[in-house]
DNA sequence: GAGCTCTGAATTTTT
DNA sequence: TTCAGAGCTC
């Protein structure tokens, strides 16, 4: 039917560079793809190179940094190979975690595990640190113990980049050093912790895996099922995932890794640019490409992104440039306070949504979840629709956490954090009587329907019955039909939900989403494993598929906003404080990664891009001296940069009447009268 | 041992 | 404001 030239027609779509990295042979290639020069588009392209090559699929594995990206790469792989077997569908596609997890379950024996452990996300390996941290004392000694979530980072940090708990300490958390043993033994029965309760926290995901590979026979073996390795953002791994890739590379060395040394904004968890500049060192042969023509900004964005990127530290000169010009370029606001802010997105919003461009394709970037509330009450007002990426609220709600500890429980009797979170809802258990019937249910070989017969306390007898009838009822069902499960659930959970919480409708609701959720899958091992390497990111993703005409605006955090693109881009609270994070302003490293977070943003816009700083800002929080403080512009918003920018401000072009401004005394002012007022009986008027 | 109330402390980014 | 933890009472 067609002819050879035909069928590889589509590799014209490429540009020399990219053609180059698709149709690379065999051996390590590493990509340097700056932002926007067709990432997405190579390594897609490749997948479906290798598959018309005659590639197994099955065969192929494709790393990338959240499972929407491997979904989206996929999916455009498979347009491309439409003719003769696509079978893209059969790649091993995924994030580190998620694919961890997956070669866990089929190798779980040689990892000493059993098939059936649960996953734990930040919050239950917290608290679980936490737990431990009481058992040894260590929350009342006579200086402050490190909080629970500063210890699980100290955890982490050492086991994601292979460092000691000492150098760790030094080099990022000197304040507590003095805890180093402490935090040794503490480490120590987590880890036993972990295994007695047969549950994995992220890390241990990624760290069981390179156990694995180190085992000269399983690396063989587990190596010897890809032929073809392939990773995304290798910007943002971490030392542990570089070492499982050579593990995975020990029966071939045919990988490839695209990455933007500009673009590494997860160092807080680990990840380092070393990985992409060893890359050539720990893969003998490695031939290095390098994309450099932006198909995605118009040029003065570039100029903008190109001045702010060529003021870091240390860079790898790699310059963008694009073939798209504009007259316009890029605007740096300067507005009197966040409420100015608003009312400038929200005309501007409008503005272009009126020129024909849809909600979906303009975004509102902020540095943390929070620096959009005020704005999210304005759209509400003004009734336009969005939806936000980044915090991970959803996840995260206690009402959510119970009813997925339930299902873990099932899944995994010995999830101790399970049982403990579900039984503390029920009267007349506490911390006590929790542990007692847990060592109970242990005892019984780990079946749950032991608590039939425990002897409950009587205050907490009913509760507790009920509560083994919903185990009795839903044991026969064993994995399947997680959907079902939950509506038996919920029956049971309804009376804790209204007991425990107020504003339980809004609860329910979000236990209702999730059932929805639940109903697209079959295995309730695959629902739970799910759900906590790929929670659900935004509003969206809950009320399942969105119809197509539905337009809306998208906020995200510059975090969850990597690998997007958008016609409109809008980065707003560029002020110091903000962007640089304050949490980040203690070293030179955090600071070099703050300037390429905003880079990144940046360099999200197609068309249009408005960068928004206001001059005051209202504290949202108690306890501060004063009400509002004044920002600096973001740092690297420096002299060098701002000229290639149109600068607009707001409160000098259209004065307004109740301009705070126009009022120079401090308003602390009245309130201090109005507390003067019952000074020596004195009442003044 | 459970559960309430009060106090004090601290607010990023995410697999 | 919200959350965690300490301390008190039943």
């Amino acid at each position: 039917m067609s002819t050879t030239h035909d069928e590889y027609a589509w590799l014209d779509e490429l540009n020399p560079q990219q053609r180059e990295a698709v149709t690379y042979g065999d051996g390590p290639l590493l990509v340097v793809a700056g932002a926007g020069t067709g990432k997405t588009k190579t390594l897609a392209y490749r997948v479906a190179y290798l598959i018309s090559q005659g590639m197994d699929p099955s065969r192929i594995l494709l790393l990338t940094f959240t499972r929407r990206a491997a979904q989206e790469m996929l999916r455009r792989a498979s347009g491309i190979v439409t003719r003769g077997t696509p079978g893209t569908g059969r790649v091993w596609g995924g994030t580190f975690h998620a694919i961890a997890n997956r070669l866990l379950r089929l190798y779980h024996e040689s990892a000493g595990l059993r098939q059936d452990f649960t996953v734990m996300d930040q919050g239950d390996a917290e608290d679980l640190l936490n737990l431990i941290r009481h058992d040894l004392g260590l929350h009342k000694m006579e200086k402050r113990f490190p909080r629970k979530r500063t210890c699980l980072s100290i955890y982490s940090r050492c086991v994601n980049a292979s460092e000691d708990l000492e150098l760790v300490l030094q080099s990022e958390y000197p304040w507590c050093q003095e805890w180093k043993d402490e935090l040794r033994e503490l480490f120590k029965l987590y880890v036993t912790r972990k295994q007695e309760n047969n549950v994995l926290d992220f890390d241990d995901l990624l760290l069981y895996w390179v156990h694995l590979l180190s085992t000269p026979a399983l690396a063989t073996e587990i190596s010897g099922r890809f032929d073809y390795v392939l990773v995304d953002e290798y910007q943002d791994t971490n030392r542990m995932q570089a070492q499982i890739l050579g593990g995975m590379c020990t029966e071939h060395d045919n990988i490839m890794v695209v990455g933007d040394d500009a673009q590494s904004i997860y160092r807080f968890r680990g990840a380092t640019v070393r990985n992409m500049l060893d890359f050539p060192k720990q893969f003998a042969g490695t031939t290095v490409l390098t994309l450099e023509q932006n198909y995605r900004s118009v040029m003065p964005i570039l100029d903008t992104a190109n001045l702010l990127i060529s003021e870091a530290e240390d860079q790898y000169t790699k310059e963008l440039w694009s073939e798209r010009s504009s007259q316009q370029r890029p605007k740096l606001v300067t507005c009197k306070d966040e409420g100015e802010q608003d009312e400038f997105l929200i005309e501007r919003i409008l503005q272009h949504y009126e020129e024909g461009i849809p909600l979906k394709e303009q975004a509102v970037l902020f540095r943390a979840a929070y620096l959009s509330t005020s704005l999210e009450l304005e759209l509400t007002r003004h009734n336009i629709p969005y939806h936000k990426y980044g915090g991970l609220k959803f996840m995260e709600a206690a009402h959510v956490k119970d009813l997925i500890a339930i299902l873990r429980l099932l899944e995994n009797p010995r999830d101790e954090m399970a049982w403990f979170r579900v039984l503390l809802l029920m009267d007349g258990i506490g911390p006590s009587t929790a542990a007692k019937i847990l060592d109970h249910v242990l005892a019984n070989g780990g079946d749950p329907q032991a608590i039939g017969s425990f002897k409950a306390p009587p205050a907490a007898r009913d509760e507790l019955r009920a509560f083994t009838q919903m185990i009795e009822d839903l044991l026969p069902m064993g994995i399947n039909e997680p959907a079902i499960q939950i509506e038996r659930i919920r029956k049971f959970y309804d009376s804790l939900l209204k007991k425990t919480y107020d504003n339980a409708s809004v609860r329910v609701r979000d236990l209702v989403s999730l059932e929805q959720i639940a109903s697209g899958y079959a295995s309730r091992r695959k629902f739970l494993v799910d759900l906590q390497l790929d929670p659900p990111s935004a509003t969206a993703d809950l009320a399942g598929p969105p119809s197509r005409d539905e337009d809306y605006l998208i906020l995200s955090t510059i975090h969850s906003a990597k690998g997007c693109e958008w016609d409109v881009v809008y980065l707003i609270h560029a002020t110091d404080g903000f962007l640089p994070s304050d949490m980040s302003a203690g070293s030179e490293e955090e600071l070099e990664e703050e300037r390429r977070l905003a880079y990144v943003a940046l360099t999200r816009a197609r068309d249009f891009l408005y960068v928004s700083r206001p001059l005051r800002y209202y504290h949202r929080w108690y306890g501060l001296s004063s009400p509002h403080s004044y920002m600096q512009l973001c740092r690297f918003f420096s002299r060098h940069v701002v000229p290639s920018m149109e600068t607009v401000n707001l409160s000098r072009q259209q004065p307004r009447r109740n301009d705070m401004e126009s009022f120079s005394e401090p308003p602390m002012d009245i309130s201090e009268r109005i507390r003067q007022m019952w000074d020596d009986g004195e009442v003044p008027v």
